[in-house]
DNA sequence: ACCTGAACACCGTTCAAGT
DNA sequence: ACCTGAACACCGTTCAAGT
């Protein structure tokens, strides 16, 4: 007799905050942050909206604990000499859980975030960039500049592919005046024909902004 | 006698796209987004909630009003013929109407907006860079990496400053293992002692970002 | 033509009550 | 000790009804 965990009767895992935090970043991952409701998570955990109090103290720390969760699975680069490749390994690999967790740029932006994982992540960029040289007001000149991109989420407002969570394209508002912008057009269509520039491709520009300001800084620090 | 808005008899302005829009951004201006409710909108405009739809299709169709209004706002700069100075006033001039409605970023990342005064804000952008003899190919990429800056809203992880609607700051986590953070230590005193790097000024940092990118590009188009 | 009242299906959160 | 039911004050949105 196959058990499905629905079927909550003997089987039920005990609630603990791993598992309610768990299963809030899976229904953030499937239906964006707003998905996340205290009754649905119930829901989804066998259990009353309320239980869930025991484990979280309000909502707020909810969505802290699902922040602390998405930052720990950025996983460290390995160890590297040059700088430069050290913190560009970082920023992709904050990219790739990003991409995974598309409700994290919004959370990091609206909350204050002081937990170990933010901490660790920034004590080693920080690092690095000391170890090359850098002086504490370059380092903290570069600290902000890259911050976004640091956490993976310079966020695109001309991203081409589809998000998660967003409605497909709505229909171009231009009609009436294509004409007012000659530039836009150019530009978008040589974006979206063959033999032009080609597909937009959002890693590509990830890295094109990355590079441009790591090579900035490696001129500033000499 | 002092006729007050609210109570609203003989006097009461009609209901109108504009007036719903504008209040709704005094709305958001003073209490965040979330404030932006259609009940406390009608009760602000003297009105029962349901009449709003009048003159919104939905809640989306509100915020999406709110964005075009805000946009509007950005003043176009002085015509430059120095293409570095043009681009920068521009996304300072975003920035300010930025500063004014902290909701925006928010905003724009999660809505896709095609609305005229996006568009033209972005028409004026490229446009200065071809006739500063950008390629296609360069001006894409100018246009993916600049984004955030040219709306105003790079956001800043490491905001020193207190947001607007954000809570006072959340007493830090860290005081169990201060020492596995030396570098963050070393910059974070520098930052905040008298003779050390000084204040911490947003303003300061956004630009020191916006031209390093600047800079970046004005290399890569000789 | 324009606004309202009542209703529905959702929220977060409390508190006393059940096992 | 852990979970539940009922309740409260909020949401967006509908629809028939009022003027």
């Amino acid at each position: 007799v196959a058990i499905e965990e629905e079927t909550s009767t003997e089987r039920r895992a005990p609630l603990t905050r791993e598992r309610v935090l768990l299963t809030a970043v899976e229904l953030a991952d499937e239906g964006g942050i707003d998905a996340v409701s205290m009754r649905k998570l119930g829901q989804r955990l066998g259990v009353e909206a309320m239980a869930i109090y025991r484990h979280v103290r309000d909502k707020d720390d909810l969505l802290d604990g699902l922040i602390e969760v998405a930052l720990a699975e950025i996983e460290p680069p390995q160890p590297n000499d040059d700088w430069k490749a050290a913190i560009r390994d970082r920023a992709i690999a904050a990219r790739r859980v990003m991409l995974r967790h598309p409700w994290m740029p919004r959370m990091l932006e609206e909350r204050a975030v002081g937990g170990p994982a933010f901490l660790g992540h920034v004590e080693s960029v920080l690092a690095t960039l000391f170890a090359a040289g850098f002086s504490l007001e370059l380092a903290h000149h570069a600290l902000h500049v890259l911050s976004s991109r640091l956490f993976g989420f310079q966020q695109d407002l001309f991203d081409d592919s589809p998000k998660p969570g967003a409605e497909p394209p709505p229909t171009p508002v231009m009609p009436p005046t294509l004409d007012r912008y000659p530039s836009l057009i150019q530009m978008a269509t040589a974006v979206s024909h063959d033999g032009g520039l080609g597909y937009c491709d959002d890693d590509v520009e990830f890295e094109f902004g990355l590079d441009l300001i790591l090579d900035g800084f490696e001129r500033l620090r000499g």
